[in-house]
Formats: C-alpha cells, sequence, structure tokens
DNA sequence: TCCATTCACTTCAAGACTCGAAGCATCGAA
DNA sequence: TTCGATGCTTCGAGTCTTGAAGTGAATGGA
C-alpha cells in the first residue's frame, strides 16, 4: 500500500488542524475561549435536539469528569445552560444560550474564514469533501454523530 | 463560495484528528507518552539535521516555556537528548536517542495503520495528498517545515 | 413492592499542558 | 567593549485530562 502517501495525508492533516487551530487562537481569547472549550460549543448544533453529556462525551472522545469541568466553563461564560432531561432525570441537556448561538456562529465564521482549507475552490472543496466523507462512514464512531 | 462544503470539511478534518488521537491513546501510554509529546517526537526527523528549541517551538506553534516543558518529558523518558549547537551556543539540538528512533518509529507506524485514513486506496491516497499539498503550499506557516 | 444493579453525572486529587513575565547566558553590531 | 537582541529556562497561574469514589435516578427481578 501507499505508506508514503499515507504518510503525508496524515502529517497534513495534523499541520492543517494545529494551524487551523493557530490562528483563530485571538478569536477564541477574545470570548476567554480555548481550543477545548470551542470543540464542545461547535458541537452543540442550535438546530438539533440539545445533546446529553453523556453525548457530548462521545463527540469529543473524553471522559464524564472530564466534560463536567469543560461544562462548567461554558456555563460560568453564560453560553450554555444545563437542563435536566425530563424524560430522564439523570441526564442533563446542554442548551445554547442566546449569547452562546452568537459566540457559536461568530467563531464558526471566523474559522472558516481563517482555515488554510479556504484556499482551495468550490470543486476542489467537493473533491475533498467526498473522500474524507468515504473515510467517516468507513469509521463507526465517526459515522454516528449529529 | 461553498460555505457548506467548507464547513463539512473542517469538521470533518477535526473528527478525523480527533479520532486518531483516540485510537492510538494506548500505544502513547504504553510509551508513557500523550498527544502532546508524541507530536514533538513526530516532527523529529531522524533522517533531518536535529530541531533547535525555536525551530521546534515555531513547528509545533507553541511557546518557547512550553516546549521546554515538553523537552523535559521526552528527556525524562530518554527519547531525547538537548545537545548545544556548537554553532551557537545558546541554542539546544534535540537529538533523538537510539529508543527515541524506535519508539518514534513504532509509533508511527500505529497511527498509520489505525487512523481512518488508512481506509482510503492508493489511488484516493494520492487525490487527498495532492489537494492537501496545494492547501499547504498556500501558507507559509505551513510551506516553510520540513 | 423492594432491593440490587446500572446509569448519568459530580467531586476530588493528581498529573499534564499552556501561557506570560522575569531571568540567564550568549551572540552580534556598533 | 558595550548594549540590545536572541535562545532558552524558571516560575506562577490557569486550563485540561484522567481515574477513583460518591450522589441521585432509573431499571429489572424477586
Amino acid at each position: 500500500m501507499g505508506a508514503r502517501e499515507l504518510t503525508a495525508v496524515v502529517a497534513a492533516t495534523n499541520d492543517i488542524w494545529t494551524r487551523t487551530n493557530d490562528l483563530i487562537g485571538q478569536a477564541l481569547a477574545g470570548h476567554r475561549l480555548t481550543p477545548a472549550t470551542f470543540q464542545a460549543l461547535w458541537v452543540i448544533d442550535p438546530d438539533e435536539p440539545p445533546p446529553s453529556m453523556k453525548v457530548m462525551a462521545e463527540r469529543l472522545y473524553c471522559n464524564a469528569s472530564n466534560l463536567t469541568f469543560i461544562t462548567n466553563q461554558l456555563v460560568e461564560r453564560g453560553l450554555v445552560e444545563r437542563t435536566v432531561d425530563p424524560a430522564n432525570r439523570r441526564s442533563r441537556l446542554l442548551v445554547l444560550t442566546a449569547e452562546g448561538r452568537r459566540v457559536r456562529d461568530e467563531l464558526l465564521r471566523t474559522a472558516l474564514e481563517k482555515t488554510p482549507l479556504a484556499v482551495l475552490s468550490d470543486d476542489e472543496l467537493r473533491q475533498l469533501s467526498t473522500l474524507l466523507s468515504r473515510v467517516i462512514q468507513s469509521d463507526p464512531a465517526l459515522r454516528h454523530r449529529s
């Protein structure tokens, strides 16, 4: 198999991800957020039913206590509210506040502006999207999201 | 422009990177390493001249004091040695030990085995590689690496 | 119904990561 | 030779991550 290409591709995704993080750092800091808290904000889609802590932990590949910490950060900053799931009172659903939606939108736009991936043409983005979709569909853990 | 595709692509690279990290976590822990220390190990290519701390910090997008910490971890684990650059005695060159080369090779192989990107065919990998190369060439900070 | 078990989450302690400010030695230019 | 810049380290503070232990709520079987 093409170990050389695979190495290059893994390194490239790595570099692009790290670089993107670096480029949006300023914008995140402006809201007293970090990559970890932004990532959490990212995976709360306001157009979907609010996720539970458990679902969030699966999406972020972290454990429950870690998510408690991250959630506290977002709650302290007024971006998210914990609500009790009426269908299961053990579960907490994370709901974006109005401010949370605003900040999430703004930072999402910033990320799309700044990412090096933005240099690609529509056609190239479609190719890339097709390839990456195939990767995601092949992995059960990645497929089962949002 | 295709904001939809761009969003999907950014989310996908994010997911794939996070998932890969999760998948190699076990292997890293076996050497008492973490994503941060592994990333540092990754960017020390034994076939290239040893990088200085400064160069490492640029590659990892972190500041000098952070790199001192990471380097200490690698030195404590016997994977790396700090040597004084004879051409500039302020500068420390990071040299892999024999063990460091061994561990780096092993973990690189593990990463290539486990990454979800490995499901792609040679042809698809080449397409992906071409697209990502274009992204990297477009960004000065990414272009200027190894 | 009762009780044991499981589940979702929180708390705590420990360690890892990251940054900025301040410090040290070295370098290079004037 | 001197002075500012450079490369790195130290320190303090805050953030992130984990595992073990704890709480309250659901669930299933007697």
